[in-house]
RNA sequence: GCUCCGAUGGUGUAGUCCGGCCAAGCAUUUCGGCCUUUCGAGCCGACGACCCGGGUCCGAAUCCCGGUCGGAGCACCA
């Protein structure tokens, strides 16, 4: 029957366009609910980098349901910046991110020391008092440090001593054994815990023997009952790390998932670089929109389900890829343009008078075609005068005629608009935006560090969100003077 | 140097596990056309890709081998 209607009948082949629906593929061995997590460093405010981890995380518990566990990474005293207790949750609050449970590390200290001396009893972990090069330069050789068959006793004793404070930082370590044969070298013995006099913001100097990330990680993902773990394909190593705790425990293994590497080129992300441009004034801080942070965007306007629909798309494959702000920027338009305001924004305004014209109202629609957002109305006296775009006008030869949105045609003679009737007579004429006489100052910050000032029409003096500023671009107006560029 | 990943248009992806419906889909960008009192959207159309070389096979984007290129790790960071 088919091949009858396509061979004899094209015409009646109704071809199905087909949708693209994005979807993330299904997880591994699911049973029930699944428990995941994030695990981002306590080192500042997320960025847009930090948001996949978040989005692919929460996906999937929303599609299986479960727990979704924020666990705050902050065993390294010297990376710790106190902001990011508070900053992260409400980042995820506001990229919609349902966290279902939150734990932090530096409150389980007791955990990750009694998991340590587990292993030291059973010999599969040891303390190390070479220098770091001497350790260092072993591995690279397969060669086993003096320390590597001390007894247990002998190390749970040293263990007890760092606690006590008898090491210096530098001093001693604690290694987890591996295989010092292990053909890739990242994954020979490795170190689990090291000495940090640096106090602490949550506990000041309670603590002087911290875990390295691997070591918390893998105690947490097992004590928390992870069943799924999605992180960067830069973690590749440290989950092969990780698997020996689980092993040498004899505990079930989460399924992991490493996604590739993103390169957000012309995009503000190092912590460092960051930190360092706030404290010289350089930006004005975290929310500066040159900057990659979740707060940068929010304070530019964006949705956040720009970045879930982003990211899902993306996937999860394990290929690096570079991020593109121009898909970016398009998501984000697509979501926002039904609700979004149109306004009059005059970049580098000139003064016009207009002449031979009628006292005029005009109504403009705040939106090309949903109505719903209603207009705005304006009263002209006679022979008004107006702002309208310098490049514009500057543009228009004397004598040619280009029309005033929504209000009128005018020919141009020097600085001198002649009224030439109300009505649209041919939409393929010039059609610029303009300002009443009354508009107000209007400057507009954009992510390049530049910036374009103007005259905004009078009714943006008690807007605030996002608007489409007609032929200029998105703009979140956050004053009567004052947007911030989203996108074009 | 060692270990491990990966390679589809300008960009982001689908397909690769289990070879055929893929002379490769979608999105974005660019360029046309229609429509609209901005832009965008919408609709129509155009340009544009399976890293290279062998092999297996009736048949390879998909499997195998060898290159090339790119990335990650080899921290008392996460």
């Amino acid at each position: 029957m088919d091949s009858i209607v396509s061979t004899e009948y094209p015409e009646f082949l109704v071809r199905e366009k087909k949708v693209q629906v994005h979807s993330l593929p299904e997880l591994r061995n699911v049973k029930g609910k699944v428990v995941m997590r994030m695990a981002p460093s306590p080192s500042g405010p997320l960025h847009i980098g930090h948001s996949r981890m978040a989005i692919l995380n929460d996906e999937y518990v929303k599609r299986y349901g479960g727990d979704l566990i924020l666990r705050i990474e902050d065993t390294n005293p010297s990376n710790i910046d106190p902001i990011a207790y508070e900053q992260i949750p409400e980042d995820l609050k506001w990229l919609e991110v349902n966290v279902t449970k939150t734990v932090i590390q530096s409150d389980r200290m007791g955990l990750y020391y009694n998991e340590a001396k587990t292993l030291l009893a059973n010999g599969y972990a040891y303390i190390c008092t070479c220098t770091s090069d001497q350790f260092k330069t072993g591995l690279m050789h397969s060669v086993a440090c003096p320390h590597r068959n001390s007894a247990p006793e002998t190390n749970l004793d040293q263990f007890q001593g760092i606690l006590d404070g008898k090491f210096k930082p530098g001093e001693a370590v604690l290694i987890i054994k591996t295989d010092l044969a292990h053909p890739n070298p990242a994954l020979r013995d490795w170190i689990a815990f090291r000495i940090s006099e640096v106090p602490h913001p949550r506990h000041g100097r309670d603590f002087r023997f911290y875990p390295m990330m691997n070591f918390s990680v893998a105690v947490d993902d097992r004590l928390l009952g992870l069943t799924h773990v999605i992180r960067g394909k830069d973690h590749i190593n440290n989950t092969e790390k990780q698997k020996y705790i689980f092993k040498y425990n004899k505990w079930k293994l989460p399924e992991y998932y490493h996604y590739g590497l993103v390169d957000f080129p012309n995009v503000i992300l190092k912590t460092s670089i960051i930190k360092k441009g706030i404290s010289n004034r350089t930006y004005s801080g975290w929310d500066d929109i040159r900057l990659g942070t979740l707060l940068a965007f929010r304070k530019r306007g964006f949705s956040p389900g720009t970045f879930r629909r982003y990211w899902v798309e993306s996937g999860m494959r394990e290929v690096d890829s570079e991020f593109s702000l121009e898909i970016f920027y398009s998501m984000n338009k697509e979501l926002i343009d039904m609700n979004t305001r149109r306004l009059f924004f005059i970049p580098d305004p000139v003064r016009i008078h207009i002449s031979d014209a009628p006292p005029t109202k005009v109504s403009v629609p705040y939106h090309p075609t949903n109505s719903s957002l209603g207009t705005r109305k304006y009263s002209l006296p006679k022979d008004p005068e107006v702002f309208v775009p310098g490049g514009d006008w500057k543009a228009t030869e004397d004598g040619h005629i280009l029309r005033l949105k929504d209000m009128c045609n005018l020919e141009k003679k020097g600085e001198l608009g002649i009224f030439r009737g109300a009505s649209l007579m041919d939409r393929k004429m010039k059609i610029i935006q303009w300002s009443p006489a009354d508009g107000l100052d209007f400057t507009v910050y954009k992510p390049d560090g530049t910036s374009d000032t103007g005259k905004i029409e009078p009714f943006a003096k008690d807007f605030r969100g996002v608007a489409q500023l007609e032929r200029y671009g998105y703009v979140n107006v956050t004053s009567s003077h004052v947007g911030y560029f989203t996108h074009k």
